[in-house]
RNA sequence: GCACCCGUAGCUCAGCUGGAUAGAGUGUCGCCCUCCGAAGGCGAAGGUCACAGGUUCGAAUCCUGUCGGGUGCGCCA
């Protein structure tokens, strides 16, 4: 459906061999069906699009699966099973194949040899990080815009998860081989920072000795006091007999200036870099927002009119006004927008639109915004406005972050600014550290609340993922430590050129199959712009190391380390080596450090 | 009233953009350290995938409707 989905069909089939083995063997039994075709055992011409490769659900069902000849059987006039003996015959006849049996309604379970799983771990150690990088993007250019905070005070902990979501989306597209723009919109251009403006003046009035009147509506924060101090080294006590009119315009710049300075100090804080900042207020008196408005205006999709009240809540003073409209419904959207308010002054939708707008002139082939859950309502709007834009050229998709609700001492913690409660990024970070609010924040879908505890996320037990994961990273680590104390050589470069025949038990080769589905999952969680599902897999990928470590406990020959046997040491030594580069590069990904040791 | 999101084991949640007998963690019960890190592992038990229809070889997944929860609904961004 999306220009995306139909890349991602194009881009295994002739091909050389890729990371991804479910897609080499799609490959293969396209090659086979082909063949087919072409000795007549099947109608040429067949639509093979919806033909997958895929794991099985039930391992008991080999290694891999493929629905070709269901799919195929009503087009080709033919019994699946029959088109599955015949399937199956061929692929039998390559090198990589074990076994291939049809099975249920025509299923084909594919075994592969030992030889491919033992030179995926060879893979793995050769590629490095690089393991999973994938081109499905194909350089295509994408922008993700997330946080764009208000620059009205300090980032809070509502806006980390998307902070975090938005960032982590944007490395996994780019190792699935898009360019990628990390970009921050500033609201700079409404009311609120007129509102910063007034506060930062009793702040400022403050510094030069006077009481603050804080009155109700301004920003009662601490944080503007270091404003007001500013304000007052720059400006001396000149302002201070002045009407607004005098000061607004240059204290909001001053104080929004600031609290940018500010956000980009906390987004630091969690390892956030953005590539752009976008101004609101720099779309005003450009001519921009005209400019987009008169685009729209040109396809008829602007028009004078008076919307219908909402049923079931009209609001007290609702009384009917005829508005300058944006015929979003022409796209899609239940009803149709104002972009005008009665004073004649834009809404906040009219920016919106240009700096979407702005977006899709500078080239940009897919737009990805991150918004809190409560923005939900805007998503139709906006993007009804960039199909409309962008000719329906451009794709938008809008990420909605759930609520983090969090806790402490076992109980739900409230936030209040008031009451002095109120959590800050920085308190987050400075409590937890980086890497394990990073990694938390990504342990749901982004559609789905999340519990924040402080106690728990701290925990190094299993029932912390973030120390799980660590823990198997950790362990990797120690083996690599005492074959260096063993004498045995352990470099990747060694480790890749091993025996690696020698991982021959089915514990080994259960970790190498899971290592297969790392550039796989890749491809997913890039296509569905999901990046909690890296976050998930390697939370199983570090389940299967452990399972292995302990496993070496009843069974010694499958101890990394085996005693006076340096050659299958490195072997197994690789495969545990092979789980800790595609956690590093896992977890570089969502933006946590792997750690070499526990403390 | 309308729109969007959600509803899966006692609890918290995954579930491959339609695949076979639906999975983890936690909780309960029972096991495993003379052994590379037990900060771990193994096993048992636990399900009408909210409900009812539909689409097809095949549905937790897609469509329609119902119920329940959340969010939002002109001059706040």
């Amino acid at each position: 459906m999306t220009p995306r989905a139909s890349v991602i069909n194009r881009s295994p089939a002739g091909k050389g061999p890729t990371m991804n083995l479910f897609n080499d063997l799609r490959a293969l039994v396209i090659d086979c069906l082909d063949a087919m075709a072409a000795a007549g055992e099947l109608p040429a011409g067949l639509d093979t699009s919806n033909v997958a490769v895929e794991p099985p659900r039930d391992a008991a069902h080999g290694d891999m699966a493929t629905n070709a000849a269901m799919v195929l059987a009503k087009p080709a006039g033919q019994k699946p099973r029959d088109i599955a003996e015949k399937l199956a015959a061929r692929l039998a006849a390559d090198p990589r194949i074990a076994t291939a049996e049809v099975a249920g309604p025509g299923f084909l379970n594919l075994r592969l040899a030992p030889a491919v799983w033992q030179g995926l771990v060879a893979t793995v150690l050769g590629q490095g990080a690089d393991f999973g990088r994938s081109d499905i993007g194909q350089r295509q250019k994408v922008n993700v815009e997330f946080v764009s905070a208000n620059p009205t005070g300090p980032m809070h902990v509502g806006h980390v998860r998307g902070a975090v979501v938005g960032d982590a989306l944007a490395s996994l597209l780019d190792f699935a081989g898009w360019d990628v723009t990390r970009e921050y919109y500033i609201n700079d251009g409404g009311a609120q920072v007129d509102v910063l403006a007034r506060s930062a003046y009793e702040r400022y009035r403050e510094a030069n000795g006077l009481e603050p009147e804080i009155r109700e509506g301004l920003y009662p924060g601490d944080y503007l006091i270091p404003v007001g101090a500013a304000l007052k080294e720059k400006y001396g006590a000149s302002l201070l007999d002045k009407g607004e009119e005098h000061w607004l315009a240059e204290i909001r710049e001053f104080a929004t200036d600031m609290m940018m300075d500010m956000i980009r100090e906390d987004l630091a804080a969690l390892g956030v870099t953005m590539d752009v900042f976008s101004s609101e207020k720099a779309l005003y008196g450009t001519g921009k927002i005209e400019a987009a408005l008169d685009r729209l205006k040109g396809m008829g999709l602007i028009y004078e009119g008076v919307l219908e009240p909402p049923k079931g809540k009209t609001p007290e003073d609702w009384e009917p006004r005829e508005q300058t409209l944006f015929r979003s419904t022409a796209h899609g959207d239940d009803v149709d927008r104002p972009v005008m308010k009665s004073d004649g002054s834009w809404t906040y939708f009219a920016p919106d639109i240009a700096y979407h707008f702005d977006k899709v002139e500078r080239g940009f082939d897919q737009l990805i915004d991150i918004f809190g859950a409560d923005h939900g309502g805007y998503v139709k709007r906006m993007k009804a406005a960039v199909a409309a834009l962008s000719g329906g050229r451009v794709p938008l998709d809008i990420k909605l972050i759930q609520l983090v609700k969090l806790w402490k001492n076992g109980e739900p913690f409230k936030m209040s600014k008031r009451a002095g409660t109120y959590v800050t990024l920085r308190d987050v970070v400075e409590q937890v550290g980086r890497d394990v609010t990073r990694f938390v924040m990504l342990t749901r879908k982004n559609d789905a609340p999340l519990d924040f505890d402080f106690d728990k996320v701290l925990e190094q037990s299993k029932d912390n993922p973030v120390f799980y994961v660590q823990y198997a990273h950790a362990r990797v680590c120690s083996v690599l430590r005492k074959a260096a104390e063993a004498g045995i050589a352990a470099d990747d470069a060694t480790l890749a050129a091993a025996d690696l025949t020698k991982l021959d038990h089915e514990a080994e080769i259960a970790v190498a199959k899971k290592l297969a589905e790392w550039p796989r999952l890749i491809e997913i969680a890039a296509r569905t712009n999901e990046p909690h599902r890296v976050a998930f897999y390697l939370y199983e990928l570090a389940s299967d190391l452990h399972a292995l470590w302990n496993r070496g406990n009843e069974l010694p020959e499958l101890r990394f380390l085996q005693e006076g046997d340096a050659a299958t040491s490195q072997a197994k030594i690789a495969l545990a080596r092979s789980v800790a580069v595609v956690i590093s590069a896992g977890l570089g990904i969502l933006g946590v450090t792997p750690v070499e040791e526990m403390r």
